[in-house]
DNA sequence: TTTTGCGTATCATATAATAATACACGCAGC
DNA sequence: GCTGCGTGTATTATTATATGATACGCAAAA
């Protein structure tokens, strides 16, 4: 049904992609079975989808089991990735530098949308696993990073995200309330940087301090993250934040001009 | 010409890939005519491909330029990479405890082909960027990573491995005598570890004890990256290679039994 | 101004993807 | 040990779908 585009939409590539996307944390290792019912294709399709995948080595096979999984080729996804985001060259030796500083995990997020991604991460202290990988998704409305970069947009575009934006419940102390989490977005366009405690995790502090690009809006965040059993809100506000807001302030310079802004998604 | 499996590789897919696969270190942005020279793909199907690409997400594009770049999609493809891979769950907090004990950047790699592949990095002191980056694809031979997991083959396999895999020269001290190459192999069985100068940069130190896996043989190693200005060889011995076999033999036990070596790529 | 290169859009053609079908294998229950 | 189900695999005719030549508009270069 050539839907999208009609002539510039190739389906067959979209069905491949949807092959991909079908493995996440829950989904691991698939059959070739449950790849065509999670995709919703047929199984000739998948059959076919999937073999090419196999064979142009995006999927590993087990032999035994037939089942697919990610291949090596994802990671080197990541690296093609990091090499054509100027920005994470620039900040790589200024967030090694602050990690060593701090003794504490330190994470480079930037928007996608409405969501932030971890593009980088350099764990200092041992915590779930999710926190220690790169290519993470969160509502920004429920991150300190998401919040600290929103902080840098226009009243009116801000009062607009925290109404619209998706959020998500991932502890029973996530705030889901809109009102609130205007304030601590407004609270963060006075401060400068942003904190908040248990969104994602339970006794998780985390702070956040925007990397300014261009037209003084913020993309990107340096965003740190402890533990409430070791360290108070205020000890954070002292001790992390203005290292946090140097090392944010640092990388920001080479982005206030190039780079405008532009490159949007679909 | 449905080249390959005739009936069961879908051709569209596989050069959907390929423009993936076109963006790299020297690539990182290109434009519709770039990306076509670059794959060998005609104009029309790299724009309707590309067209694909961007309105799935996978190409962010710039709508002043009009040139394309890998989205963050790219990133959340290492991050399903990391769930489906059962090693990096295991390793994760031991490596972070050794890279906070040495100070010393840790990584921990696998074996992928004759190559080895850096799947998770965790950067302690300043260096060159393609060092901070996951995905990184390194022959196997040059990296003491790689010789150290071969040395955990049987002998023939050993040989055979150092008569044929790919090398290629990356600094001026890069070993290319195959020769020697064995030796340090053997070095390495006899050692339990492997140790290496100068190979991918000058003036830095590489050391690497293989994780081992079922039957004996290992397919992932944790490699430590020191500076020949701070490090001695002997002291690297000494003060680094006894926490670093630590590290890998506690990883090693999950890995004796299960995941039979299979997952075979294409 | 002319030329060149690029991104975009359209369209007739037949190639290449499709989905139905059939077979082989392992495993559960009976 | 037989039967039936679920799976992975392989083959086929059919036509929908990807193709690549062609043409247009717009820049910047000559």
């Amino acid at each position: 049904m050539r839907s999208k585009q009609d002539t510039l939409y190739v389906g067959s590539l979209a069905k491949g992609l949807r092959l991909l996307r079908a493995f996440d944390e829950e989904h691991t290792e698939l059959s070739l079975a449950e790849l065509a019912q999670r995709t919703g294709l047929d199984k000739s399709a998948t059959q076919r989808l999937a073999n090419t995948l196999h064979v142009e080595g995006m999927l590993d096979k087990d032999p035994d089991t037939r089942r697919f999984r990610p291949s090596h080729a994802w990671l080197q996804m990541a690296y093609a990735y990091y090499w054509s985001d100027p920005l994470v060259g620039q900040a790589m030796p200024k967030l090694i530098d602050l990690s060593q500083d701090l003794g504490e995990t330190v994470n480079l997020t930037e928007l996608s949308g409405d969501h932030i991604v971890y593009v980088s991460r350099l764990p200092c202290k041992r915590t779930y696993f999710a926190a220690t990988i790169v290519g993470r998704r969160l509502p920004a409305l429920s991150t300190s990073a998401g919040r600290a970069m929103l902080a840098t947009f226009p009243a009116a575009e801000r009062a607009a995200a925290v109404e619209g934006w998706s959020l998500r419940r991932f502890t029973p102390t996530t705030t889901l309330d809109r009102d609130e989490i205007g304030k601590s977005v407004e609270q963060a366009v006075r401060d400068g940087y942003s904190i908040s405690t248990g969104q994602m995790i339970l006794n998780e502090i985390g702070v956040a301090s925007p990397i300014i690009g261009p037209g003084g809006r913020a993309y990107a965040a340096v965003q740190c993250s402890v533990s409430a059993h070791t360290w108070t809100r205020d000890r954070v506000i002292q001790e992390i934040v203005p290292k946090l807001q140097d090392t944010a302030n640092a990388i920001s310079p080479s982005f206030q001009t190039q780079r405008g802004g532009g490159f949007s998604g679909a």
